[in-house]
RNA sequence: GGGCCAUUAGCUCAGUGGUUAGAGCGCCCGCCUUUUAAGCGGGGCGUCGAUGGUUCGAAUCCAUCAUGGCCCA
């Protein structure tokens, strides 16, 4: 079976378009020991969280080592001068790390957006402190919130000495709660004039440059905060990913869904064709797998009476880490009895719709200069047809195994792998890439597809894959629900299996159980959520829609 | 797993065998009451990713390793 199976994305196509590099991502600096302006020297991240501890155990002359050795020792602050700053704040009678600030009124956006109405008007702010241009007598502070950034205006005269005092004791990336009245420089720029500042939480370490911002890709996805900080552009894609979610929870829960939470521990990990991670109950002193699908516990859900159920959950594959792999991704499954693929193709075409106008405020999109229309109905063509359109051999006509590797041999692809991976390949190698439109892929060879009802011609299965810009985002089937059948595809996997197929799904009693209990005929939809943002909203790679994508222990 | 590329100051980067490794920004000190990558004056900042080698001499050449990125499996 295929690296693909089930209702998840998978195997990585073998030609996408080149991703243009983002001028972010293509800058590939050092990853070197000393980490940045944050930690002063790698992986020392842990102390940012034990600052007591930390500061206890730094002093200036260590600052001056410098060196990495394996990471035993974690450097101190870079600037000794925020821990007597804090002192300072402290002996003043002021907490460094503040309390309850209540009784905001607006964000930034919100002043900077309706300046003019708010003119004159007393309002109260709180942000992180981004920059600081002193004047002599008064100061001009940018504050950045959630919502983005605001000036703040301080005049000596208008806050009086000692308030004015508390900006020595200021630094940058230090939090500030600001009440002042919303009026517009000389230049025109809408700022707050301060009447009160109120310290709320004083940084230890600064924050990431504010002009080049935060690029080495590799900071960026280890220290994600540090990234949010530093480019807005990073906030507004993890909130349109929330959006795309949501949308995806709107559409499920409009049309009756239920969604449900199976567990993350499995026995067996099954519902796919994909090599789990293992791990250990000690208490039952029982070996366990992190799922790699959601499929067979939600079927069991049908089994037992529901008859829509979703779940939109991580699973866990122990394979390679790509641009569009990460060993952990969110998948959507879902199940409608008495439904059938049919029913999946135009749930499909909603979902993502829909996830597109959540996110962007309209169904068409640009992926890597290539725009799509998520708004039209989608192409359908048969597995057979893509690859026959594209210059490949008419599988059709093939009467064995035989006929597969003699093809593979052709087309340059390993012909001595398991057929189903084989069988996926010819398709990569010939029609995936050309996919780009919003397309259905229909009839997979029943090999690749062994929880999916055979069609009408049993070499093929009742599943389609839905592709945009030849990458596959949702697999789906008219479900397999004879008991029967499934146990002898189970045994054809088994089969497959013993020839070598580590991928091929193993056989799965505890589901037959409950298949031979009843399930109505059903339709199955899985949809890679992650890789369904990539699209959406044009990352060049998976890790740029995963908040905290897996790295390597620093040291 | 394979190929290519990168790793120099806190950040962004120059520096392709020859003094004591540079710039801008940041940081520190001083001045400055409408600036915004504020400005002006002054100052410190480096195990040139690691290890080993070649050489009179290595950030620079070679090898190995590490980390990351991109491409391919």
């Amino acid at each position: 079976m295929t690296s693909t199976t089930r209702k998840s994305t998978s195997t990585p196509s073998s030609d996408r378009p080149k991703p243009t590099r983002s001028p972010t991502a293509s800058r590939t600096n050092r990853p070197s020991a000393r980490v940045c302006w944050a930690l002063a020297s790698g992986r020392s991240c842990r102390s940012a969280s034990l600052p007591a501890r930390c500061a206890s155990r730094c002093s200036r002359s260590d600052a001056s080592v410098g060196g990495d050795d394996q990471g035993s020792r974690i450097e101190p602050y870079s600037e000794p001068q925020r821990l007597q700053k804090l002192r300072e704040l402290s002996s003043l009678g002021l907490d460094p790390f503040g309390h309850r600030f209540t009784g905001i009124t607006h964000h930034a956006e919100e002043i900077t957006e309706r300046c003019d109405a708010l003119l004159g008007q007393d309002v109260r702010i709180a942000g992180r402190v981004r920059a600081v241009r002193l004047h002599g007598g008064s100061a001009f502070l940018d504050l950045q919130d959630e919502s983005g950034r605001i000036q703040v205006y301080v005049r000596k005269d208008a806050v009086g000495e000692q308030t004015f005092h508390l900006l020595d004791l200021l630094d940058l990336g230090d939090f500030l709660g600001v009440d002042g009245s919303v009026f517009r420089t000389r230049r025109g720029e809408p700022s707050v004039d301060a009447k009160e500042l109120t310290p709320l939480s004083k940084a230890l370490r600064p924050p990431p440059a504010k002009y080049h911002g935060l690029q080495d890709t590799e900071l960026r996805y280890r220290y994600r905060y540090l990234d949010l900080m530093a480019n807005p552009e990073v906030r507004r894609t993890f909130r349109q990913r929330s959006a795309i979610v949501q949308a995806f929870r709107r559409v499920l829960d409009e049309r009756g869904f239920l969604e449900v939470e199976t567990p993350v521990l499995h026995h067996q990990a099954t519902g796919a064709a994909a090599r789990p991670f293992s791990t250990h109950h000690n208490a039952l002193d029982l070996d366990l797998n992190l799922r790699i699908a959601l499929e067979l516990h939600l079927k069991r859900l049908l089994v037992g009476g529901f008859e829509r159920v979703y779940e939109i959950g991580r699973v866990f594959r122990n394979e390679g880490i790509s641009t569009r792999h990460n060993p952990e991704y969110t998948l959507m499954e879902c199940y409608q009895a008495y439904g059938d693929r049919e029913d999946m193709m135009d749930l499909t075409e909603a979902l993502v719709r829909e996830s597109a106008i959540a996110a962007l405020g309209t169904a068409r999109f640009t992926y890597r200069e290539e725009e799509y229309d998520a708004g039209l109905p989608w192409r359908r063509v048969t597995f057979a047809q893509a690859i026959r359109d594209n210059g490949g051999p008419d599988i059709d006509a093939f009467a064995d195994e035989e006929d597969w590797r003699r093809a593979a041999r052709e087309a340059g692809v390993d012909a001595e792998q398991p057929i189903a991976k084989l069988m996926d390949d010819i398709f990569e190698r010939y029609a995936q890439p050309q996919l780009r439109q919003p397309t259905f892929v229909l009839d997979h060879p029943a090999v690749m597809s062994p929880l999916a009802r055979a069609a009408e011609d049993p070499r093929y299965a009742l599943r389609f894959e839905a592709m945009i810009a030849g990458m596959e985002i949702g697999n789906a089937y008219s479900e397999q629900n004879s008991p029967l059948a499934q146990r002898e595809a189970f045994a054809q996997q088994q089969s497959q299996r013993q020839r070598g197929d580590a991928e091929a799904h193993p056989v799965d009693e505890d589901f037959l159980f409950a298949l031979e209990h009843g399930m109505p005929p059903t339709g199955g939809l899985g949809v890679g959520v992650d890789r369904l943002c990539m699209l959406l909203l044009d990352a060049a790679s998976l890790r740029d829609v995963i908040l905290f994508p897996l790295q390597r222990p620093r040291a």
